[in-house]
DNA sequence: CTGAAAGCGCTTACAG
DNA sequence: CTGAAAGCGCTTACAG
């Protein structure tokens, strides 16, 4: 970078006007007279002007740009195919914005609440987006103690109200495919889930134990399981379940991934999906639809969440909204590890 | 945001010393003694101070963050498994750089070069990764012309010696798949790629082209197909292959989802996996693995590509190192539709 | 080792 | 509709 930059001041005195005026026919203030205006816009091409975002952000105090935490504790974090798939929702949502999308990098002990604090302290954001949440999550908490403009992919913890979100009826996904499930004859239905710290783990079991309880089935806290968003846990999930001897005839998985490993443990072991054990999976993804045996799958359409989650920090920003809730739709594509 | 925030001046004041040296402090520059130090530090903890991140980039002229230009005309983007995977690496290189990501968002007609350009006049960024690259790249050319830091994922067009880029051996890649289903004793090799425009289909189909040679195969140019990366258009394809006179006994495809619809049409019409048809794949995606033929497919390892792409922009920034060329190791794993 | 001063390139009341 | 002036919160030669 050598060529010296031009600045605001050096178009202006080209121009015969004030840097003022410059400045103006930059933010497309329309107080401007027309001549003025074009006047100012031609020396501004001739020159090969380009107003310095930073130079701006400092005298405007508004960065432009919006904060994207991603999780960092989560080894999930792109095994998990919700994160691109938000990602790709936040991006296309910021598209023509003209906001500046920020992505967040942990540093090792970093913890998100001190990505947050960078980005907020040092200024670097007008807003943020949180791709997660937990039960409790201090960076909710303390997004909300500060009235920064933020949203929540997801659902808060408490304080519905106050917080702008989106997320899914994750308690209704639930509770649908486990009825579901019921009314296919199936009277022992187990679930694995992910990070039982999560709201979005805590929505679904409640939705499953609503669901079992409304159709006269016990809630067994044995046949709840907890684990990562691999397949690895499908594995030993899939082997535990398919050794007891009172076996579970159904299983709900929180993903794709984890449920093909199961179903690989069942058919291995010559249990016939879904006479023996039905499965019934999250995501949609390309697994589900393809594997050998397809699998029952809710798409949550992430991608949508991720778009709605950036309009929604726009107008946080811009309008002050808080407390927004947008909840969007899920679709359960029934295939054949339940449909026989 | 209310409370007012704290400045270098007013833990000056506090402190006693002058503006310059809490300055320095904060850049931790050794010059200022210990006392000293720890005085200040112990103010600016009193104080909640936090250093604004913008005015330290305009007076310093370093942003500090690297912008990353993902393709904003592919449809593909994340259809396309190696963008996420790519991110996920650069994300993790970014971790521990201190180094804030700036992702690129277009606005409609914006090319990516407008995007680049935006972000280097506006000042934005110190540094620029490109996530892939085209023939005749004017992305690259423009870069390249203001001796602008970047890495470019993938290989650049000519200018070999003079551009930062990280990248598998595409050339090498495809003549080993060619080469090895030639050695399967398959005569008559399709071979399905993705833009034609982009610098990785062109190396792909020169391998391809190599292997042929070698292997006294001439080069049909009828069997050579360009695509987007979707299932659609391995069905298209597969049906065409599928359907032809004289059909070829093989096809290499420059993505899984591309092969798996064209396994599928192969299938439907009882064409055999890999005795009449052998294909390979690219991207060795969860797909290619647990498909219910699973297929042979080239691991590019995406994520380390990202992570060296950032390495070298860290480089290009702070070392002012420029054409340096890195190559990273491909897999090919070896399954069922082209081992019977 | 520390300070005073100038400057980074803009924006924004205020005044006319 | 336009300009002069102050200021955004830092950094960095320069001087001592």
């Amino acid at each position: 970078m050598n060529k010296k930059v031009v600045t605001i001041n050096d178009v202006a005195k080209k121009a015969g006007v004030s840097p003022s005026t410059v400045s103006r026919v930059i933010s497309k203030n329309p107080k401007i007279s027309a001549p003025t205006r074009e006047k100012v816009l031609r020396h501004m091409e001739e020159m090969g002007y380009h107003p310095n975002a930073i130079a701006r952000s400092l005298a405007s105090k508004k960065s432009g740009a919006i904060g994207v935490i991603m999780p960092t504790t989560s080894q999930d974090l792109f095994l998990n195919p919700f994160f691109p798939e938000a990602l790709r929702g936040i991006v296309r949502g910021a598209s023509n914005s003209g906001y500046d999308l920020l992505l967040s990098t942990n540093s090792d002990k970093d913890e998100e609440i001190e990505v947050i604090k960078h980005f907020i302290l040092g200024s670097k954001v007008d807003g943020i987006i949180l791709m997660s949440s937990k039960v409790n999550d201090e960076c909710v908490n303390y997004l909300s103690s500060l009235d920064f403009p933020f949203s929540l992919i997801g659902s808060p913890d408490g304080l519905e109200g106050q917080i702008n979100h989106v997320d899914n009826d994750n308690f209704m996904a639930a509770y649908e495919v486990t009825t579901y499930l019921s009314m296919k004859g199936k009277k022992k239905i187990a679930m694995i889930v992910g990070d039982e710290k999560l709201i979005v783990t805590k929505k679904r079991v409640e939705g499953y134990k609503r669901a079992l309880l409304e159709s006269n089935i016990n809630f067994d806290e044995n046949l709840l399981y907890t684990g990562s968003f691999d397949e690895q846990t499908g594995y030993e999930y899939g082997s535990i379940i398919a050794e007891m001897e009172d076996k579970p005839d159904a299983v709900i998985v929180a993903d794709d991934l984890v449920a093909y490993g199961a179903v690989k443990v069942f058919e291995s072991l010559d249990v016939s999906i879904p006479e023996d054990i039905a499965v019934a999976s999250f995501n949609n993804s390309i697994l589900s639809r393809y594997a050998a045996t397809p699998i029952t799958s809710v798409d949550i359409n992430a991608v949508k969440l991720g778009e709605e989650s950036m309009k929604l920090v726009v107008q946080a920003m811009e309008k002050e909204v808080r407390g927004q809730k947008i909840i969007t739709p899920y679709t359960i594509h029934k295939r054949k590890s339940t449909e026989g």
